[in-house]
DNA sequence: CTAGGTATAATTGTATGCAATCATACGATA
DNA sequence: TATCGTATGATTGCATACAATTATACCTAG
């Protein structure tokens, strides 16, 4: 993987529930846990070395964000996570990050405007090189910028979620053929377009660009639903096991 | 309030826990609680007659819906919504209630498309009426019927923790004028455009339903942020307070 | 042999205790 | 007087104990 760290895990990654919410997160994504297998409190618990309450409490979340379904007394349940379910969430994604876009051109500070034209200049470089960890770096950020200029809470959390989630069952989509350089091109046209103050034009190229991304997934089989292979392990690192 | 009941609260109503939660999150949409306001686990569990078990996990779930910000060891602070997230909201709203529109027009059963066609013949009658309360009823069940008919797991989630934010901040929006019966036309056209199978016109319409029903609630003023009126009070009924 | 019921086990829901962390106040020192 | 350090209190993080609920197995009656 490369060494890009979103700046805020979804939940603070010190704590003990913050890791067992990332860690069951990753193995329901990654397919360890299957559709509609039953997650049991002391089980996790005993897995990951710590007590029920952090795991109830990443429980909590996980159920909100769809992952599992809690039958109150009875027990929770892996909801998994489909092909349709991924296509969708990109369906969904391209029209919020078009709007976001709109926004942006909106909103958006110099500085920010700036970072953004640095990050396709030196995504430039990096593709011809075929730096793929450091392409995967400059696509995350790219939006993330953007994420940021649209200058509205809720649409930044939406998308900040729904990239991770994408992150996670997306295999090095950027590391096949040209279709880094391709990206990195409809992020200049986007940046262009925002840097114009032309906001439809920036809606339309972002949607595009996601649809893009999908179809170039899809079209290429760059991503998994449950893959089982070694991804990264998300160990629970740094702590003793009684 | 409406005797509508949403066919699932976010989290179970019966346990501690989802009451908690419920109540925390109608307090903090109503402005009992004001932004940046400390939340402290004792505290609320005291007022509320619960320990503080229930009270961290509803805390978590505020979390992830963005109602409260955790800063770890330290505590939980208010994030509140403002005007602006609610228009934020809306625009979101407006995009993906179109995607559902269309979406729904490949999918729908007949059954719900029987369902669209009666309420919209029933709403006819209680807008002529003037009764208010079925009329909000309708007007909630139609939307549920599309986003269960668009097929999608992942948008119907959305919209529908979306329709639930925004029944919180809303006063009666169809109350005021002929915006119920002008509503309910909306519906119809809607209706009709799935009937005939116009996928690209039913998301219009719906798009600009949206549209339409934010600016009449911001246009007459319906909708509060922090109200201090009377609510529903949501109160932990059926619990004996020690 | 099957249906129903009861006892027992397993699992979740809640409360509480203890440890760790953070905020505050007070005092010592420059 | 200002600043740093320490002590103390408040608050959260986690673990564990107990209660309530649900599942399972076994036994009995028909």
């Amino acid at each position: 993987m490369s060494n890009y760290d979103l700046k805020q895990e979804v939940t603070d990654k010190y704590s003990l529930r913050g890791r067992v919410f990332n860690k069951l997160r990753a193995d329901i994504l990654s397919g360890k846990y299957k559709d509609h297998e039953e997650l049991k409190e002391v089980a996790i618990g005993e897995e990951l070395g710590v007590s029920r309450t952090p795991v109830r409490e990443a429980f909590r979340q996980l159920e909100l964000e769809g992952l599992i379904q809690i039958i109150p007394n009875k027990g929770a349940y892996v909801t998994g996570i489909t092909a349709k379910d991924v296509q969708d969430i990109y369906m969904i994604r391209s029209l919020l990050e078009g709007l976001c876009a709109r926004w942006a051109t909106e909103h958006i500070t110099e500085a920010q405007l700036e970072e953004l034209e640095e990050n396709v200049y030196l995504a430039d470089f990096h593709a011809s090189k075929g730096h793929l960890d450091q392409m995967a770096d400059l696509d995350n950020r790219f939006h993330h910028i953007l994420y940021e200029a649209c200058n509205s809470r809720q649409l930044e959390r939406l998308l900040v979620d729904f990239h991770e989630y994408v992150l996670r069952v997306r295999k090095k989509t950027l590391s096949n053929g040209g279709r880094g350089k391709i990206s990195n091109d409809e992020h200049r046209q986007i940046m262009e377009a925002i840097k114009d103050k032309d906001g439809g034009r920036a809606e339309e190229l972002a949607h595009e660009h996601m649809i893009n991304a999908y179809d170039n997934m899809v079209k290429n089989g760059l991503y998994h639903i449950y893959p089982m292979e070694g991804e990264e392990s998300l160990e629970m690192e740094g702590r003793d096991k009684p």
